[in-house]
DNA sequence: GTAGATTTGTCCGTATGTATA
DNA sequence: ATATACATACGGACAAATCTA
């Protein structure tokens, strides 16, 4: 971060997470404009700047004389579309992104990994996976697998901790897009549960995805579980081609 | 039906129901291939064409010596794109597709229908509420709405049972293109859940999508309760527009 | 561990209806 | 009309893998 972040955004940002954890019910009231700027430290006018944001963003809905209340339980628009990043995504959405590794390392492909990258049974591969984080709150759980034959030095970058689209570009990638994207619904076990601190049996939004170069070569096979009630998975007009046939 | 189905293809509807029914398990064993032709009074060959198209299906696994097993609970993949059309989709599934009405009826637009169709506040609108069925079983439950001062006369041909492109067509709409969809999970409640011929808590995937004619306005806004355990939303490559941008 | 029964996989063949050239 | 090709459906025999007693 190169520029320093307001106080109002930070402000802002921390209430936003606190409201998407759930720290407060919908419909129920915040702490008045006072105590929050006693909690924070600032003036009464940075708190206020803070809360227009979040009104804008339909997050909350202040009253005059009651308070402010929260409106809905904050879900984050994921953009899927023939170019879906994560880091971007995120971004544009006014949220901080970050990724935290849990594995990477090289392994035999599945079968329907193997399918999905139209590489032989069990070729090698290249497995990433990790938990997807906005703002320090957990988001979604990945796994990634590439091609450990044509990509020999991926894994080095990926546990880096660089993004993949960053990745790749080091390995002469210049650019990749969708080219089918599955959702389904799942349910979270203990393991999910815990790093996505979420409770087990709490909804999942699986999104099973394949990206292809631009030749149309598979690239990566990714599955990617988002907290279902963190997120909405939002499919784009435009990227849909043109409206007219 | 003119073209009598073969019979291979109809001993293969019928198991695959079975399987989405969730008659059998997942990963147990169906009965063997002499006892299936028994049951369909078939020659083994011809069920062993069916097992083959299942297994083609991936929605079975034989094991030689072993019997056939059951390999992941038979889920609908419904196709998203430009053109989503309920009948269609499930037609190239092999499924055959139904609608029942529950309700229709002019009301008040609310807050989020105004919006979406781009209607001034509290505009009057056609609803049509209803559960769509594959194979006689429920798949989701849908929830209409139209501009009726646009389509007056859209109610009728919506209640007699028709579907939305042949009611929209009647009324001199040629065409329609998916603008955008909202993907998100929740939960079914008691209502819902007796529709849908499931479990009050069980998951739902809700898809809100507005669909627009070929000027690009607002035609119909769908909200679309789809039971997770029956459905996978896919999102195909094609319709995302040409791979190399 | 072995033998035998069970079950799927593969090969042979025959007959029939349908679409195509 | 005729010939050809193809998918459907049936019947049987045996091999290979698996399960069970």
């Amino acid at each position: 971060m190169e520029k320093p972040k307001p106080l109002w955004q930070a402000i802002c940002d921390t209430l936003r997470a606190e409201i998407a954890r759930g720290h407060w019910r919908t419909g129920s009231r915040l702490p008045t404009e006072a105590e929050l700027a006693q909690r924070f430290d600032v003036n009464r006018h940075t708190v206020r700047r803070a809360m227009a944001a979040l009104a804008e963003a339909g997050l909350v809905q202040s009253r005059r004389g009651a308070g402010v209340f929260v409106r809905a339980p904050a879900r984050l628009p994921y953009h899927i579309g023939k170019r879906t990043r994560f880091h971007q995504n995120l971004l544009t959405s006014g949220r901080a992104p970050s990724r935290r590794i849990l594995h990477a390392a090289i392994a035999r492909a599945t079968e329907a990994e193997a399918e999905a990258l139209a590489l032989p049974p069990a070729a090698p591969v290249h497995t990433v996976e990790g938990v997807s984080l906005a703002d320090v709150q957990p988001i979604s759980l990945f796994r990634s697998v590439f091609c450990a034959t044509r990509f020999p030095q991926l894994g080095a970058a990926l546990a880096a901790g660089q993004s993949v689209t960053a990745a790749l570009k080091a390995l002469g990638v210049r650019d990749y897009t969708r080219k089918s994207t599955r959702i389904s619904g799942h349910i979270a076990d203990v393991l999910q549960a815990r790093h996505l601190d979420i409770a087990p049996g709490d909804m999942l939004l699986l999104s099973e995805a394949i990206n292809v170069d631009t030749d149309g070569h598979p690239l990566e096979f990714g599955q990617t579980h988002f907290v279902a009630a963190r997120v909405d998975l939002v499919l784009d007009g435009a990227d849909f081609g043109p409206v007219v046939a």
